[in-house]
DNA sequence: TCTCTGACGGTTG
DNA sequence: ACAACCGCCAGAG
């Protein structure tokens, strides 16, 4: 599995309701320093979970970000997220994952052949 | 080739 | 709290 396809697969396990981090993705994919690669693998449209990942202010991503401009707002709206000033509150909706979803995860790792 | 540019973030002053 | 740097690295021009 590559870098691609991990982003892809840590997306997938952010909990409905709940928002992650570039930075925290790139943790999860055990690469701490490449943020900026998570945002551009996402960009290539890695995960349809991918509007559930915000910036370490909590701020949504860019207008161009998306094809259409306030499809992420209305989406984590949808998860049942509350959006201000594009921006969500992070102390509410960050997700912290439990033992039991870091096991998962590194399940689905090993799964893909990481 | 070379330079510039980012869906970013941690560190330092 | 704030701003200036730095690390990061694949595309675009």
């Amino acid at each position: 599995m590559n870098w691609f396809g991990r982003v892809a697969l840590v997306c997938a396990a952010i909990p409905a309701g709940k928002v992650a981090t570039y930075g925290q993705i790139a943790v999860l994919c055990g690469e701490p320093r490449r943020a900026r690669q998570v945002g551009r693998v996402l960009h290539q449209g890695a995960s349809s979970a991918a509007f559930r990942v915000v910036n370490r202010q909590g701020y949504l991503s860019g207008a161009g970000a998306f094809p259409v401009p306030g499809l992420q707002r209305e989406l984590l709206q949808a998860d049942g997220i509350a959006v201000e000033g594009d921006q969500v509150d992070l102390e509410r909706y960050l997700w912290r994952p439990s033992e039991e979803e870091l096991k998962e995860l590194e399940q689905a790792f090993t799964q893909a052949g990481i």
